[in-house]
This record gives structure tokens, C-alpha cells and sequence, in this order.
DNA sequence: GTGGTCTAGACCACG
DNA sequence: GTGGTCTAGACCACC
């Protein structure tokens, strides 16, 4: 999968890796147990430092997205599961955004296409 | 309007702020043309500095979600339009929201129950 | 509060950082809504790495026992809670210390007599 | 007795190894004097390497819970004696427990009631 | 081979 | 002032 960091934004590096690795889970580009890049070889291809990577693997450990082994670095988990803290966060960051949304004047039904749109951009590569 | 901030968040207080103000206009709370409270007024009564109001207002100024007059002081916005920028990042936010529902087993239909959900919570305090 | 650290253990540094902190607080040493050092303070007093001792930092926000103001540096929290995850790991690791003892001839009552014992070491600085 | 090691936790491998037998030798499962499996056996049916389970047996032998003879193999040390060493271990890491569980908010009566507890669950399988 | 830890020092974001 | 981020490069622990 490609990684494409804006170094020069105000969004820390960890995080939009952090980002961009969860959209590739997403999308179907990394499947459930398949193996991320080693810490030092997705430094080295996104041009980063190898701490910046760990800080980023160690985040997605903690959320649950990845898993790493001793023996064979990180992977995709196999079995997600939505935790309560998640649900919490997933239903406040949403409501900001229809907050957004509607004071910018999309109505309910807009807001609920958009949203058939952008599932239809994740969809194609997987089946949900 | 009740603003509740944080201060041993990691999310910057300013941001907070912000999050709360565009809520209280997306629920209807605050409604367009008016007033907001002065920028010491605001930074008073939550406890924080003028600084961080006075950043806070400039950010929903850029956003177009209130206008500042010199006179008057600050108030919200009366016709609100959804730009090119905004309509972006509305759109990669619920883009990245939307693949880690998905990775952690929400499937579309249940995204689209929450949305409802979620909208009907904002909506009884005004029309839509 | 005096730390004490052995750069040649094997116990990580942030480790046994975290350790004594908890133990300072655990003997009243460190009181509910005291200041801790800032991070440059401590990682100069203890001769180590600022970056160093912001792990520990995060790690004892994490788990609970600090909270780390933006404005003002990390203070003990107020109001600690006994989470479902801290009383599983407080469980499973007495049972494999009291396995310990009793494999070494320990039985219950000198055990019980030990925790006391413990106990007293930590009481006289504080009200349990 | 059956060995359950998570090659994906933070412990290594070794040190749950380790545990688990000294847990499995606390519970009465391996009594003083019964044969351990052999390293390449015990490797083979957790799925580990050789070298990670030989260096789970240097340790208990250093630790004193186990024997390790040439000709035999490893049993269950049939005298264990508390050393120095392992008494002061047990201590600092008790002294740590209770710190922990007291700034949760345990008071000496609820941590003495969790140790009968742990016990009862440890005794079933042998006579303390 | 893998990830984990640590350092020294720089720079930025926040309030 | 505070903490947060990032780097380059070293060394260690684990398997």
C-alpha cells in the first residue's frame, strides 16, 4: 500500500500514518493477518524515523487495528471488535461532523447520500 | 449555551471550544445573526485565557461559521455555505470515521441507523 | 520525593520510573492533586531523557494515576478509580506471588502477616 | 498441564513460560520430584523455540523451583527454600501491589480479603 | 532477523 | 513557561 505524509503539516506524522494505515484496513488493501512493513522498513519507505513508525504500530496495537508478534512483526488483527470507548468516540466524532454538515446547510437525506458515496469508495475493494 | 472544556485533554482547548460553539449552532442553540459573548466575557466564564477564545474565534471566523464586527463584536454567521475546502474535509473525515466503523465490524446499514440516530439528536432544537 | 533509578538493570527506565511514582503516591509522599516535575525537571534530576520520562508520564495518565494539564504540567489525579482491567492484572499478579511464596513454604498466615507487615510501611505516611 | 502463551503480549515468552509453571507447581499440578517435559517436547507443544524454553529452565533452576539432571532431565525441586534474594523480591514486589491497589482506593481489609480469596483458588489442588 | 529502549538536541504547539 | 513531536543513530532483548 502507498503511504503519502504531508511533513509540513500540522497533523503529526504518527497520526496520519496512523490514519492512512486504518483507510488501507478499510479499503481491503491490508486483509485481516496480513503483515505490515518492519518498523525499519516503513521508516525507510515513508522516510520517516523508525521511533515515529513505533509510536504509530504501538497506537493501532492499543486500538486494536494491529497486532505485533515477537517473532514476526506486526499484522492486521484477525478478530475486530468494537469496544465501548470506540462506540463513544465514533458517535461524538460523527455528531461534530453533522453538526458541521448541517449548519452548512446539508440536510438529513444529503448527508445520508454522501455517506452512500464514500461507502461506495471503501466498498469495491472488499466485501462488507 | 453550557461550555464544558477539558484541560488535561490532549485536545487543545482552543479546539475544544471551537467543537462546542459549531454544536451549539448545529442543535440550534445559537442561532444565526446571534450574539456570542466577548472574547473576555467567554474566556471569564470557562476559565481560560483571551488568547485561546480569541484564536478559537478567528478559526470559526476563517470557517465561516461566525463574523466578527468590530462594533458589535461576534456573531454567528447568517448565511452559511458549504465551500470546496469544507465539503473536502467533511468528506475525508467521514471517510477515515467510516473505515474504522467498518474495520470494526459495522457494516452500512448499521452506519446509516447511527446517522439517523445521531441526527435525530440534534434535531429537535431546530429545523433542519 | 527522591528517585532512585539503576541504569544497568534490566527493567526498563520508564519502568522503574513509573514504579517509584506509584510508590510515592502509594505512601502519601505524593499527595491527590500534587504537582509532579515538569519533564525537563525530572529528567534532569533523575539524569536521564526528557523523552524518557514523558513515556512514563503518558503511561501513568493511561493508567490513571496522573493527569497532565496543558498549562500547568502533571499533578496526581484527584480521583482515583479501580478499573476492570487494573483489578484483573491486580489479581492475576498476586496469584502468581502467592504461588511464588507458597511454593517457597510460605503458608497463608505468614503471607497475611507480610501483607501486613507491607502495609504498615506504607501507612504511617498517610490515612488508608 | 496445559501451557497457553500469547506470543503476541508484551511478556515474553519466556517470562509467561515461567510463570505458568511456577503457577502450575503452586497449584499442585506438578508436584516435587514429577518430570518436566523435555525442552524439545515442551518446544514442540507450545509452539515455541527450543532456545526460548531451555532459557525458561535456566531460570528456574536459578530460582531454585526446579532441578535439571543430565541423565533425567528437569523435575520439581522436592525442598524449596525462600533464599534471601527471593524474600526480598517478594517483598519490594508485594510493596508495589499494595501501593497500586491502595491508590485504586483498597483499603487493608479489602487487599487481606482478595489474598484469602487467590488462596482459596491456589489450595484445592494441594495442602499449604 | 524482529521490536524495544534510550540519548542529545532541535523545533513546534499551546496557553 | 509547559508538554509534544521528531530525528539520527546507538544498543539491547527476544526468538
Amino acid at each position: 500500500m502507498i503511504i503519502s505524509l504531508d511533513t509540513s503539516s500540522s497533523i503529526p506524522i504518527y497520526v496520519q500514518l496512523r490514519n492512512q494505515i486504518v483507510l488501507g484496513i478499510g479499503r481491503g488493501e491490508l486483509k485481516p493477518g496480513e503483515s505490515l512493513p518492519t518498523v525499519r522498513q516503513m521508516a525507510k519507505d515513508a522516510g520517516i524515523n523508525t521511533m515515529t513508525v513505533n509510536k504509530t504500530y504501538q497506537i493501532l496495537k492499543t486500538e486494536g487495528f494491529i497486532e505485533i508478534d515477537r517473532r514476526s512483526g506486526a499484522f492486521v488483527s484477525k478478530s475486530q471488535r468494537m469496544d465501548k470507548d470506540f462506540e463513544e468516540k465514533l458517535e461524538s466524532d460523527l455528531t461534530l461532523l453533522m453538526a458541521e454538515a448541517s449548519v452548512k446547510g446539508m440536510d438529513k437525506e444529503d448527508f445520508l447520500k454522501l455517506c452512500e458515496r464514500v461507502f461506495a469508495g471503501l466498498e469495491p475493494c472488499q466485501e462488507l
